[in-house]
DNA sequence: CTGAAAGCGCTTACAG
DNA sequence: CTGAAAGCGCTTACAG
């Protein structure tokens, strides 16, 4: 590629100093009539680009936001980030995206294919970005790393970062809480009014505080209605409809007595009516399903998925909101909380029958 | 934010030069050892990162690749950008997610929200990415503009640029043609073999180069076979769940008889199996539904879903490579072409009955 | 209105 | 082994 034309270029090009380029360009200053159509016809003739990189070094601003998250193939991520994608662009700012997949175990196997949220602060260090965005991964570890706790703190103590996830004391970010599981509550009492009282729960890698809270939320929500809460109602694995299905499959083999089902999101409520099916039990005849945070495409599923809107949309904006307010000084240390809301569509009816409780067959697949 | 610690700093911190001090973090040139530890510690201690923007400016080259595609939120573009991402970050070098919303008209509603694909280009030139790869887009439009035909050009004899999508003539860029609908007529024969005569072919944007590579591969294959290949069994919309269930409900509305039907990829079709449901039609007694572009949760849908994998794993391999290659000087001008593979699981079997005629009844929602 | 100069933070020949 | 200097491409006071 042959080198880019440069402002020095522009200027003998015209027989102008390097200044009055720069002034016509940027529109600052005061030029001639004259001398400014000469240097616009050479910039559109030669069309000559500005070097970012030299602005930035100057300015101390690169306009460049980063956003880590563990896996933009997870629809719940991807949809995020469009919202907050779309926010930044209006607000004339460019997104680095770093996928650590951190808590995405479909994409652990093997050798190690990203880089570590760690690295990734110090990538973002070097390259002066505006502000950082950290969508889950590490901070949703319950028992959170040192390192990890460090790296945050001194990325934060140089830029603006703004946190999707657990606040932790003393560390400069500004967290934005998600959720406290009220949904699930929510949920789980739709169920029980539904007459439902052996109700289980799949998915979520245990260890990760959105499956903490939610479980919690669900546990507390069956004891307030004094409804079974035993172990064994419950499987956690991860949040990819494999894992909704590994879920379901583990609760039948189990021989679990139950009527209805949290599953931690759709992709995992979507693996879990699979493996239902597979046992010869529909949904919601024989199993009602309620998913504690509903992504796109829930009214389309056979049946169509009752669910908890947990209002990522809104979550979307403030979170660009709160980022920009921190890049540009204006930052409160917010703790925003969506209201989640419940959609009911058609998974849940009342309870028939109890579920087999002998040992369930192998689907096959 | 306080200013960050420059190499200047250090050196003077260790009564050196600069240079020294780029010499020991760089470990280039000779150091002796007392000055390089003395050195060391300095920047551990200053905790001292080198700004990426000043030395991008010396080495003209910014380990940054632009990645400019049509909607993010889509899981075709999130699995084949995650896959990207994984091979460019083993390269060593990091990734601009640009969303246009080109062929996304569920977010076109309403004021424009993002860019267009030629300020991105401009963008990609003022911040010196060392390429830039083109996924879908106007390059898709089967009447593209002169004007984005033009910024491409540019783009291209200026920097990098690898296009995945249609290959058009006299563009400097490495085209990577995805595929020619050889998975489609692999698709249409077995849905023959099944014995069914009239098949529908629902979703996918009018105007979009995969749309119409689908759709005449479907008539090709439908008039090899000399299957009627009527116009009314054809209904095109987009590339999402909604747009499946649109098509399906205007080819139900049409009273189109047809016992089997090919949608343009998974979203659709799970649309598409919606609106069948809605009418009270069953997949696959009453209708055989086929994806030509499978996702990643076919095999958990009820019925789980036959379908072509277009293989996009290897595309996205692929891809990566190609741009690397031309990133470094060593491009070929590849058409990469991708072996589609017919996935058989549970949408599909032999024809029972013909849909009935009438027009058909509006589905409740 | 216009230009010369300093400077953003760094790397890299070139001397010593 | 080490430092002074030039230079990457640009912006911005400061003179004139």
């Amino acid at each position: 590629m042959g080198k880019s034309v440069t402002i020095r270029e522009i200027a003998e090009e015209c027989h102008v100093s390097i200044a009055t380029v720069s002034r016509v360009f940027n529109d600052s200053g005061t030029v001639s009539a004259a001398t400014r159509q000469r240097v616009e016809e050479a910039i559109a003739r030669r069309g000559y680009t500005p070097n970012a990189l030299a602005r930035s070094l100057i300015s101390d601003q690169t306009m460049t936001l980063g956003v880590i998250a563990p896996d933009i193939a997870n629809p719940y991520f991807s949809a995020l980030f469009t919202l907050i994608e779309q926010a930044a662009i209006q607000a004339g700012y460019f997104l680095v995206l770093c996928n650590t997949f951190y808590i995405s175990s479909s994409y652990q196997q093997g050798q190690r294919m990203a880089r570590t949220e760690e690295e990734y602060f110090e990538m973002m260090l070097r390259r002066k970005v505006d502000g950082v965005l950290v969508i889950g991964g590490q901070i949703d570890v319950v028992e959170m790393s040192q390192s990890y706790r460090a790296a945050l703190t001194n990325l934060a103590r140089r830029m603006p970062v703004v946190v999707i996830g657990r606040p932790i004391p003393d560390v400069p970010c500004v967290f934005i809480e998600k959720e406290s599981g009220g949904g699930v509550i929510t949920a789980v009492n739709y169920l029980a009014s539904l007459g439902h009282r052996r109700i289980a729960f799949a998915g979520g890698e245990p260890g990760i505080t959105i499956t903490a809270t939610r479980l919690g939320a669900y546990r507390d929500a069956l004891a307030a209605l004094r409804l079974p809460c035993d172990e064994e109602l419950v499987c956690l694995s991860d949040y990819y409809a494999k894992d909704g299905y590994q879920a379901g499959q583990v609760l039948l083999a189990r021989g679990v007595d139950f009527t209805a089902a949290l599953a931690i999101n759709d992709s995992v409520a979507l693996g879990l009516m699979r493996a239902l099916k597979d046992h010869g039990l529909s949904v919601p005849q024989d199993v009602s399903i309620i998913s504690c945070d509903q992504f796109y495409n829930s009214e389309y599923l056979i049946p169509r998925l009752t669910g908890i809107d947990q209002h990522n949309e809104l979550l979307g904006k403030l979170v660009i909101q709160a980022l920009l307010g921190a890049v540009h000084g204006t930052s409160e240390p917010a703790l925003i909380k969506c209201m989640p809301e419940l959609v009911v569509r058609e998974s849940c009816q009342p309870p028939r029958q109890a579920v087999p409780r002998e040992g369930a067959a192998m689907p096959n697949q």
